[in-house]
DNA sequence: AACTGCGATGCAAGCGTTTTCACCAGGAGG
DNA sequence: CCTCCTGGTGAAAACGCTTGCATCGCAGTT
């Protein structure tokens, strides 16, 4: 049935030259003669001949992939960022390589074993939450390394400016005139760490409080699991906390949802009994009127692999870029003035 | 800085045994004696040895990978089975190289050139609309392949009932009372053929009418691009057209996600001007209360990779598994008796 | 006319495993 | 005491490419 794959003899064989001038042929390297590299074509594609590979990158070092380390798929941010990565990389002929890293023990033993070690030539990690180890294990792997949504001091970086988005979020809050505004994190899954831009994000929603000279309750805080039961588990908590907040500020659009949730279920009325804003502008944000600080994932997704790709180009470039997308503040429906103020 | 990393060879030497002992020994075959495996373990962890897949590779014609072929890794629907795929084959130690294939041209391109020729031991395929050319394709790379949402004649795969889950949506408006029921389809990207599974819901769709005695107009059936817009803009669709539904059926809940929006622009109360429901049990569909008829992507995910590890192990096992996960219905607030009935 | 330079090509040495086959010692069987 | 297995091991041949180096014409240079 299958009478064997041709190699790379077989077509040096059928176009009468050496299988070197085959590879350089067919990788487009530059001392070929035109009408030899035609005649090499022409037998390849008769044989419809495709490279090996493991025995390219055996000999040559190279494997022809990246690693997209990617801690929840599922979630809107992650899997818009691998769009925009496998978009970038088809077009350069790189394969992305997946690795779903949920929870933290998965990580422990990811870092750990390392199985990516001769398998990529370079990572593309996505916000993910990493000890001083890992970082340490990614390190010493000694791969092209580009972040998304955190930066990873010494490799390049693309992300938002997760500070600001969090204070344009409560900025806005504040500027309708709430004064007792909610935060809404997600629970690190791991005792030891969490996702950096929870952190910062959290940073984000305390400097603007303060910026307005409010105080910061930790009653007004609450945390759930990442994802929409999370977001409604934190509201339902800041619901029966001894402070009703007049407005929430949720990390990212899911939990703002999960938030939104809660809140109907609590026969609370959005935005008269609360406002609720968050980051992302999850594709289902307009479905509920959520007024969010919008970050385009598939974009950071792109420059990331384009940035990883140059990195791949270039053995020893510039190191050390850190590329800050524009974020901006999507009104919706979700927040108005707190009462007293109509 | 990185001073080589070891070969093989460097373990044999410290363990003071052939390469073809440490081979042996790394992989856990049958014919090493316990005391020579034990040292030869301990060296390789001394010297922090990795294999090298692409020389593996070579020499045993695997590869350790497998592709996982996706057309909108941002769906719902397809990352949740990614991550019942990834969380699978982490076990198994194989990886998971994703392609993914949103435009049809990309499809096409991508099985012109059939880029995994050497590079994955086998494939999974999540409900990619295959044309008979890409299918042929696929055959001629003679790996195992299984696919998810779709049935490949001949090869293995995973799917729910997609005419009887139809059915069971457009029954349960018709026991409701609806006489007027809607559909609403995802336009295919391509005009030569579409997702297997639109076309088996229609289908459903019609035979549930059928069966109900009711006759099927044309003008209840709209369709629009896949994705939240897509729905909204059929939703708007119907609600221009010269026959009003008091229900309407969305192939998925995504779908049925866009048309609840257009409802709410237009001012429609959901359930008591217009019923909806859809096919997934999307993770936000509690949050506006969206009547569907649910089934387990991760599971899914799930089966499918182990039904592909289990061809890999074994060279010619039964082929033709067709597993069929059974759905069910969740019944919301986006559905009610129309009008006139109560 | 001898020489230099250079574009085009071939040779052959790897690249780091796996795997077949041969080999060897020692216990079982005759 | 000799033969036959058999578990344990090593030697060496693939596996299918890439690439440094050598080679070879041939057009320019002196």
């Amino acid at each position: 049935m299958s009478p064997d794959r041709p190699s790379i003899l077989d077509v040096a064989a059928r176009a009468g030259v050496s299988p070197a001038t085959v590879s350089r042929s067919l990788r487009g390297l530059a001392k070929v003669a035109p009408q030899t590299r035609r005649r090499v074509l022409d037998a390849a594609a008769e044989l419809s001949y495709v490279a090996s590979p493991q025995a390219a990158g055996l000999a040559s070092g190279r494997t022809g992939a990246v690693a997209v380390v990617v801690p929840f798929i599922t979630r809107w941010f992650f899997s818009t960022v691998v769009a925009g990565v496998t978009d970038a990389l088809r077009e350069s002929g790189y394969d992305a390589v997946l690795y779903h890293l949920g929870g933290a023990d998965h990580r422990d033993r990811f870092f750990e074993q390392m199985p990516l070690a001769r398998k990529v030539d370079g990572i593309l990690s996505l916000s993910m939450p990493l000890t001083e180890d890992h970082t340490l294990a990614l390190r010493a792997l000694d791969l092209p390394l580009v972040s998304v949504g955190s930066h990873i001091p010494g490799s390049p970086s693309v992300r938002i400016d997760e500070v600001a988005a969090a204070r344009t979020a409560v900025n806005h809050l504040l500027n309708q005139g709430h004064e007792r505004i909610g935060f809404i994190a997600g629970t690190p899954d791991d005792p030891r760490f969490g996702f950096v831009s929870s952190e910062l994000r959290r940073q984000g929603y305390e400097s603007a409080l303060s910026a307005a000279g409010l105080p910061q309750d930790p009653e007004l805080v609450a945390s759930g699991p990442h994802g929409l039961d999370g977001g409604s588990a934190a509201m339902t908590q800041l619901l029966t906390g001894s402070v009703l907040p007049t407005a929430v500020f949720a990390e990212y659009d899911e939990l703002a949802l999960g938030a939104l949730w809660a809140l109907r279920r609590a026969g609370m009325h959005v935005p008269d009994a609360m406002s609720v804003v968050g980051i992302d502008n999850h594709e289902l944000a307009p479905l509920v009127e959520l007024t969010t600080v919008a970050q385009d994932a598939h974009e950071q997704g792109n420059v990331a692999a384009h940035l990883l790709l140059q990195a791949l180009g270039a053995p020893d470039a510039d190191i050390g870029a850190d590329l800050v997308l524009p974020t901006r503040l999507v009104l919706r429906g979700s927040t108005a003035p707190p009462r007293q103020f109509r």
